[in-house]
DNA sequence: CGTTTTTGGAAAATCGATTGTTCACCAATT
DNA sequence: AATTGGTGAACAATCGATTTTCCAAAAACG
């Protein structure tokens, strides 16, 4: 060995007198290995004074994995989409996987940074966090590499989903305004085409529909974005009749329609009451300190990153029995897909100062 | 080529009626190669229609390097963090680095994330974003395998640094007070330790100085979240003698601040104006609308990413002109480090409502 | 004592791409 | 006619670890 150059499992065998093939199989502890406790004990000191590390590469070459995964993550800027983020990353390190980390936006937008992605034997499977509902391209090419997992959408059960509850979310959201007396509730949804949106605009009109309400739905579209959330609100106040409550599908959004509603000097909840969905750390500190339902983000992410390591496990399992074959045999024929809802912990009402009874 | 399986070199030489040699050497278009026009045109031909994908580990292992470059962060729920993480992906992407991430807390806290991390052929680089200055062991372990460059923190000239320029943005932010006629100005910094926090404060102090006021100086300590300024409000309005303005080191920790006079019933800027350093989308939906001095975040991550690939390809051409020399072979020895200060675009001060006049 | 069985471990193939060396062939020069 | 030269492409080693195959020596057995 090159003194300075990092020692390779050949230097480790050497040191310790024995073959590569015993000292690779010693220190993966393979219990069909055959060696006097001697041996082994000298492969592991050898190991230890040369201070080896297994070269990862070489390693995914020869076997079937790679112990990486990939997050395609979407709307990066929102701390909301960040906690989803957050919650894969975490539980790919805790499985051993290390998480190659790509925009959505910037991946469909660029061809060589999609196959940089997705470069043969890089990944072990995806994650795509899904926004606008214009990510069919990516996930076509991504699952057809790898296995996949969606987050928060749902597309034809081709590729396994993880969601949490939204419309149980809206549903309670609308709840506490009823609660509080509120007839008159408006919904800013999300822009038209992303699947969250719908099903939180489902959860409202079910709501409404409980309360025999079902005729006073009312429903503004907004993007997810501040600007657009004080945009609906400046159309809102518009009008010449106004709901006494709002209810905004996002906490960005909602964000910035306290601001407009701020701007136009109206009062929260004086004259308006507000509830957001989403919980973050900036909610208590908008201009209004907003009422939200939590939705479990971070185990989202989590959960995300469960299903597709149960999928990449299956797979192996099932390329060992036959032997090794080749990654991409039978991909995404492997396994049925699998759907999960997150409900632990259900949504929840976080009391803030953004609502209150309805004004006179 | 057993079907299903995806096709390797060898299947699109086969293909071809070439050698695997003769075929990487086209495809990857090796000025060195010697082969007639049609040659070359049939093994494109058969890599095309063979829907041909070059084996990045098989590649990587054979190479000197690995395309991908990990990223350890720090603070990921402070968009703040993310705009720099984001900036550092985004260039990386574009350089045709693929990312890794991790987080700075995980990683020192788990030996076994690190070493699946910092695996052997994994990595071409590290960007270690520096926090609370806690991070001396992860510089040591990361620096030892790869490349590393640290961004917004000096760490005795060993590594590589990028940083803005901290102590301008608290000079601004005291100097826009000043002019407002404001001669008491508190400074909220960061923890103690920290360097980030440790060259605003000296702005401050150098602003007030060529003011002449340096006798007025007057600094409190708080963490970098919106909970520590909010407490460090409450302390604030404890003393029997308020300043007329504050500066808060980091935007979070101002919305915090912001929101602890509201509860204390402060008026924003009518009693005391107050500053951050920092811009992202929240700020103007605050309790008050916050006025900030803006850094470029996203720049100095795609700074740290451009000087980090400029020491890989230097490395990688030494390397090479020394006939293959192993990875690992002078490792930061390579070259003298590297720092800079991200000076375009300049410091800005984002004008919005919490600062004013001061009170009688 | 000879033969079978077990034990302990080495040798070699493999993963897929890259690259230095070699080789065959045809034309041009001595 | 023999040597050189140049062209076009194949051969084979290599990167580092894993895994199947196989072989020698020791032990057990009749």
């Amino acid at each position: 060995m090159t003194p300075g150059a990092s020692p390779t499992l050949r230097d480790v065998a050497q040191e310790a007198g024995v073959s590569p093939a015993i000292a690779s199989r010693v220190l993966n502890a393979d219990p069909s290995v055959r060696a006097r406790e001697d041996t082994r004990e000298r492969v592991r000191i050898a190991a230890q004074r040369l201070g080896y590390v297994p070269h990862s590469l070489a390693r995914s070459l020869r076997g079937a994995r790679t112990g990486a995964i990939g997050l395609v993550m979407h709307g990066l800027d929102s701390p909301i989409n960040v906690d989803v983020l957050r919650g894969a990353q975490a539980r790919c390190a805790e499985s051993g996987y290390v998480t190659l980390l790509a925009e959505a936006e910037e991946l469909t937008q660029n061809d060589s940074q999609l196959h940089a992605f997705l470069a043969r034997g890089r990944l072990d499977g995806v994650i795509l966090h899904s926004g606008y509902g214009h990510e069919d391209l990516l996930l076509e090419a991504v699952s057809r590499s790898v296995p996949a997992v969606l987050v928060n959408a749902d597309h034809g059960g081709a590729v396994s989903t993880v969601r949490v509850d939204d419309a149980a979310a809206a549903a309670l959201a609308v709840q506490h305004l009823l609660d509080l007396g509120h007839r008159e509730i408006t919904f800013i949804a999300g822009p038209a085409g992303s699947e969250t949106s719908d099903r939180r605009q489902s959860g409202y009109c079910r709501a409404l529909e409980t309360a025999g309400l079902v005729e006073t739905a009312d429903v503004m579209h907004a993007e997810w974005s501040a600007a657009a959330g004080r945009a609906a609100a400046e159309d809102l106040l518009d009008r010449p009749r106004l709901p006494t409550a709002v209810v905004v599908a996002n906490a960005v959004t909602a964000a910035g329609v306290l601001s407009g509603f701020r701007d136009a000097a109206v009062t929260v909840p004086g004259e308006l009451s507000v509830v957001g969905v989403h919980d973050s750390w900036f909610l208590e500190h908008l201009a209004v300190a907003l009422t939200t339902v939590r939705l479990p983000l971070q185990a989202l992410g989590a959960a995300a990153a469960r299903v597709l390591i149960d999928e990449i496990d299956a797979r192996v399992a099932k390329g060992a029995s036959r032997q090794g074959g080749k990654a991409g045999a039978g991909i995404n024929g492997a396994r049925a897909p699998h759907d999960e809802f997150i409900s632990e912990p259900p949504p929840q009402l976080i009391l803030r100062s953004s609502t209150g009874v309805p004004r006179e």
